[in-house]
DNA sequence: TTGACTGCAAATCTTTTGCAATCTT
DNA sequence: AAGATTGCAAAAGATTTGCAGTCAA
């Protein structure tokens, strides 16, 4: 169920504001379809693709076509409630743009696993290195590829390759 | 005309002795091609992307395919010569595999300009961080995106917006 | 001669877009 | 009623693949 299932209730309100805001000064319409969308991405695990997220959202009403998923993604990432996020294996993924853990990732690359972790002296020796080069940041990208223990095990355990 | 231009020839001797040493023990043949494709990724600037490569490659022969550039950069990345990199903005590019210089990047959002550095200090911080989940890492990414000391002068100067 | 390689075009795969019909406001 | 939104299908953009002809070993 993901990490996104377990946040309070008052955290998901400030996401609703947000978009709320956003679609009010932008004139934008609320429809069923982007309240489904949009509360099960919230409920939805962290880095969901589009293809998982549109399943979920199947589960609740089948007629939903794959665009409206795109463009509503797409606007969440707008308003700054989502993050695109690029994991190298073709596809995008959303998280909630939760800017007050800023967090990296650890991922595996056999089963696929996500991890997230937060290391603030990397974020310190990040900024000095971006004002050592003269660059002014705005976001950074920080992904560890590589096995996760449960995959470590099961190949010592279980098969010998 | 980037970095790759300065490296000394010693050190691609040593890429292209990998690369052959790959190629017999596969079996694969060596084609006017695939040298004259390898010789300019040798010389082209770091982080070219296919299209790049691709016409620097046919200013020398105009016939060469698209497809073959694709799959002499795949062998590449397979022998360990080069490594596949994706920043985000839909291309894969492809530098020269140095593992001796441990580096990440600093990407200009602005002008797509590229800098590379290094931070030992991360990278111990990374390590730790990856024992204290478990993960045994192979590789990873660290990329940050903002603008460049050039993009920011020029929007002082120059440009209002 | 064998079978790897090439260039082309067609196929994939993910994401985006045009459009007529349908909803919000 | 105006115009934003939807679902579909088609388009787009990057990469991969099938195939017949070509070439390296």
């Amino acid at each position: 169920m993901g990490r996104q299932a377990e946040r309070a209730a008052s955290e998901l309100d400030h996401f609703r504001t947000m978009l709320q805001t956003y679609m009010d000064r932008k004139g934008l319409r609320s429809t069923d379809q982007r309240r489904l969308i949009v509360e099960t991405f919230f409920r939805a695990s962290n880095h969901v693709s589009i293809e998982e997220l549109l399943a979920q959202v199947r589960e609740k009403d089948r007629r939903v076509g794959y665009a409206t998923v795109y463009r509503t993604l797409k606007l969440l990432a707008d308003c700054g409630v989502a993050n695109e996020r690029r994991f190298g294996d073709g596809l995008t993924r959303y998280e909630l743009a939760d800017d007050t853990t800023h967090h990296d990732h650890l991922i595996c690359v056999e089963c696929g696993d996500i991890v997230e972790f937060e290391e603030p002296r990397i974020e310190e020796l990040q900024d000095k290195v971006a004002r050592r080069y003269g660059f002014e940041v705005r976001s950074h990208k920080h992904e560890l590829y590589g096995s996760c223990p449960r995959c470590l095990g099961k190949r010592r355990n279980g098969g010998g390759n």
